[in-house]
DNA sequence: GACCCGTGGTG
DNA sequence: TCACCAAGGGT
């Protein structure tokens, strides 16, 4: 296999973009922070969020001292709220087990509530410095390129761990670098729809562009329509729950006037298992 | 491994 | 317009 991580850690070096958890200093609790909010929501719409919530809770203590509400509240408009109720328990989690200290070991991020393979590595390669590979749906598709020669990455394995392991320098440095490089390559240049090949650092030893850019066909399952789904009613129960801030609402006062009266209740029965919602005496609230 | 989970920008 | 896409993770 060609040398990778040379090329790409010189781009990276000249093109990065100034991101707010790439400043020096940044600290673990804010790069799992950011972690958390960038887990499937575009970078432009973390970034406006991310201060508030770091200046609100400067550390995982902080947080744990707050009611889940507060979190699910701060979130906002950001989606998947239950991330911001798995990073509450997250930081309960590190103030009881690990002193209010972000773990640096990847077993023991693994074993935080909402950290999986991607978040735990990133944390300890971007935060802590250490020697891991870090892989997201970025990575995955340029190494299907440059590597496998295909135009789109097939469904996430334990072997995408491996594949980036392959081109990682020994340098732990250098390994951070490579990992964010790849990264940030397949978010700016190597992008899903029209890859930028002209601005490409890898572009001379692309298996991909050295086959001609077949269409290699797209494994990927579609995402379901949100337009009258489940997911769109949950979204609506909450947003009606963030905007009562902390009181509780009559059940019948949420969405009443939804389209589909049994989707409502079935949004709400499962924010309720979610641990999203609490229900009592025929109220609605968020989680305290 | 399949399926579920929000929200908004974009080509 | 609308399907696609986004620094994934839990069940």
């Amino acid at each position: 296999m060609p040398d990778l991580a040379a090329p790409l850690i010189a781009w990276y070096r000249e093109n990065a973009r100034d991101l707010p958890w790439r400043q020096p200093g940044f600290g673990a609790w804010g790069t799992l922070v950011s972690e958390f909010m960038l887990q499937q929501t575009p970078v432009a719409r973390v970034i406006p969020h991310l201060e508030g919530w770091l200046q609100r809770w400067p550390t995982p203590t902080a947080l744990a001292a707050d009611p889940p509400a507060a979190a699910v509240t701060q979130w906002a408009n950001l989606g998947y709220p239950r991330r911001a109720l798995w990073l509450h328990r997250a930081a309960v989690e590190i103030r009881d087990r690990h002193a209010g200290v972000v773990p640096r070991e990847v077993d023991d991020l693994l074993a935080l509530t909402g950290i999986g393979d991607y978040t735990a590595r990133a944390v300890a390669a971007f935060a802590y410095g250490d020697r891991h590979p870090v892989v997201d749906t970025n990575t995955r598709r340029v190494l299907a390129r440059a590597v496998d020669g295909r135009s789109q990455p097939g469904p996430p394995s334990k072997g995408d761990l491996a594949a980036m392991a392959a081109i990682l320098p020994a340098d732990s440095a250098e390994a951070a670098i490579v990992n964010a490089a790849a990264m940030e390559l397949g978010a700016v240049v190597c992008t899903a729809r029209a890859a930028r090949c002209d601005a490409c650092p890898i572009a001379d030893r692309c298996a991909w562009r050295a086959a001609g850019h077949p269409d290699t066909g797209d494994t990927r399952r579609r995402q379901a329509r949100y337009e009258g789904s489940d997911r769109q009613a949950r979204g609506a129960v909450l947003q009606a729950l963030r905007g009562a801030v902390g009181h509780a609402l009559a059940d019948a006062a949420v969405i009443p006037d939804w389209s589909d009266p049994a989707q409502r209740d079935r949004a709400i029965d499962s924010l309720i298992a979610d641990g999203l919602v609490e229900a009592s005496g025929g109220t609605l609230r968020l989680p305290h």
